[in-house]
DNA sequence: TTTAATGTGCCGACCAGACGGTACAGTAAT
DNA sequence: ATTACTGTACCGTCTGGTCGGCACATTAAA
């Protein structure tokens, strides 16, 4: 049943996502989601939930075997704009519709709040926060198709965020 | 008129964004409002084409005196987050809606690849695209209040990103 | 063993409200 | 007469949500 509203949120965008359509797509009635799920909020809130155990679960399982420092921050850089928008279309697509209701968002508040720290142990602070801030800013560009950047820039940029996070490297 | 539609969009949010809210926000009849923008797309494509202008006057308003390098990429970073949401909740509240129409997308997309270059030629590639990136993940985390940062916390990052930008600084 | 009762999972028709848009008669100023 | 609206009424569509009911399985009673 949530595979069929995320196919449909991934395929239409989430403005379309309709009981209907997810009914439809699940070769099922309207009733049969609202048995299901309450409301659609409900629904929603499911996927978001969903989408966060993803995106943890994507950073676990690339978790590094040296415990060298900045392994982590590195780790979620590749897990986050490795490949783009490879790993998470449906993040993406819901993006836009759950930061419209402040009750959707709260969680996925919740779920940045903690991994900061997660990630940035062992970094020093003003590092860790500019990586951090780059790699979102890359994924929420790339996710509203706003990155003013070509594949070759793109590539280069990935790769001197690792280099930062895991190698303290510097700054041409 | 566009006022009006701008006071709807950041009271209510842009999915509230109805032909009857701006008419009776503008204390005009939807007929009114009809007559100036032929559909709603019209008038959400004005609503966009101005929030650009604005973004590009801020930043010009803030251009600086000296011509030393990286001074121009440190205004961009103080007109984009300088204050928290201090300039721009128009946009803030657009996005959202915005992002989920290719039509309504292609102008800010053409914005945003317009302004790289023009922000960032008197600095090395690598530096300005980290800027550039982490900027913009600050302001689109602020947009959707998923910063997990605190207000002091914050203060020293923008403070960090204004002197990478114009002093070469090196990265903690 | 047959019969009745209860519960589950789902269907599909329908409803009410919202919204974009149309139509049109009227009006006030230029 | 033209322009720039107002005000009202209306339409078609879409959407979330409700509701009665059906098929089936399990359980209880006769």
């Amino acid at each position: 049943m949530l595979d069929a509203a995320e196919t449909v949120v991934v395929k239409h965008g989430a403005v379309r996502l309709t009981l209907d359509a997810v009914a439809k797509q699940a070769k099922a009635s309207k009733g049969g989601v609202m048995y299901h799920f309450p409301s659609k909020e409900a629904l929603l809130q499911a996927l978001v939930t969903r989408a966060i155990e993803r995106s943890h679960a994507a950073r676990e399982n690339l978790q590094p075997t040296s415990p060298a420092p900045g392994q982590t921050l590195r780790a979620y850089v590749r897990a986050s704009v490795g490949d783009p928008l490879g790993n998470d279309r449906v993040s993406a697509a819901l993006l836009s519709v759950v930061a419209s209701d402040p009750k959707l968002i709260a969680p996925v508040r919740e779920f940045f709040r903690k991994r900061l720290p997660a990630i940035a142990k062992d970094v020093p602070f003003e590092r860790a926060a500019l990586i951090h801030l780059a790699t979102e800013g890359l994924w929420l560009m790339d996710l509203f198709k706003l990155s003013p950047f070509n594949k070759t820039q793109r590539t280069r940029i990935v790769r001197l965020l690792g280099e930062l996070a895991a190698n303290g490297g510097e700054l041409p």
